[in-house]
DNA sequence: TTGCATCTTGTACCCGGGTACAGGCTTACC
DNA sequence: GGTAAGCCTGTACCCGGGTACAAGATGCAA
């Protein structure tokens, strides 16, 4: 990087080959310029070369590292498990030691089938809810005839997943 | 409330109708102790009556109180709206007039549907992905033989969901 | 009456994933 | 060479749902 930085700087003919700065950077991948900072303190961007001045001169592939990050996170991943994925795919090449994406991929899977049998069943117990015309918690919980499973929610907390069904917007 | 406390302590003969301390009352309901005091702070839970010296004494009920949270919480409910739907509870006796829990559990429902889509999708590409051999992230973005649909999930922010394939552990 | 468990209060901290802001410096363009 | 946009740093704050802790008071049983 630095090299090809060096050599964009001594002969730097097109302008995207010297280097994009924050907000370009942020813009082409969609992103909070902030958002690149907190990704380079954690580790998932690698910090970039810097002007004379001190600015941050990014290479253009790095507004594909950021794709992938979100793509990852889009997957289920969480930072932290990106940042080693990522790490994983530089060591990876010529020695193959651990299974890598391969076997991480997988283990995610099985939380994300997890996730969706989870929400199954919440499904299955609001439509329930909504079809017995369910009108007062308080009310239900006291009574024999509502089909929410008060017992099996409360009983059983070790079942019990993230609260997550609620969509946040988009950041 | 507060009546019904006044009665139990005037006439109490059983031990618990003379009211439930924290530790008791957290126990029952299988919680944590900090929690009761953050529901009262939240509006969850009405504050109890308290013993001569200050202690708080909690009815019986609350325990069926507190399952019901859990079990809206697990509904999908975040605890705002699970503080709304008990005040409807509360307020809809005799004059029914908006459609309280019936309209809300259908809104949540089309919400946890969503979800489920989402999820699902995930989980068809974390399963192409690994049909496909996938082994590198950064190398996958640059091929066009990868099923991973990068430009989908970076091109099209708006459907992006929570970032909520985690499973957390109870809590 | 003593001793220990349980309670009281306020306040700070945890998680993950960012976002915001102030005060000063650099860069780009005219 | 002037000016505005953009960037630099550190630090604090946001969300939701809790959890932890310290110092002192109360409650209950032996």
């Amino acid at each position: 990087m630095s090299a090809l930085n060096a050599a964009q700087q001594a002969g730097g003919a097109v302008a995207d080959t010297v280097g994009m700065r924050r907000g370009r950077v942020a813009a082409a991948a969609g992103l909070n310029i902030e958002t690149l900072r907190y990704y380079e303190r954690r580790g998932l961007l690698a910090a970039p070369d810097r002007s004379p001045g001190g600015h941050r001169l990014y290479p253009p592939e790095t507004v594909t590292v950021l794709r992938v990050i979100k793509a990852a996170q889009r997957l289920g991943f969480t930072l932290d498990e990106v940042s080693d994925l990522l790490e994983l795919g530089r060591h990876r090449h010529g020695k193959r030691i651990d299974a890598g994406l391969q076997q991480r991929a997988h283990t995610k899977l099985v939380e994300v089938e997890v996730r969706i049998s989870d929400l199954t069943a919440i499904r299955d117990n609001l439509t329930a809810a909504l079809d017995a015309g369910c009108d007062d918690l308080l009310a239900c919980a006291s009574s024999p005839c509502c089909p929410i499973p008060f017992e099996a929610i409360t009983l059983h907390p070790d079942s019990q997943p993230a609260p997550a069904a609620n969509i946040r917007a988009q950041r």
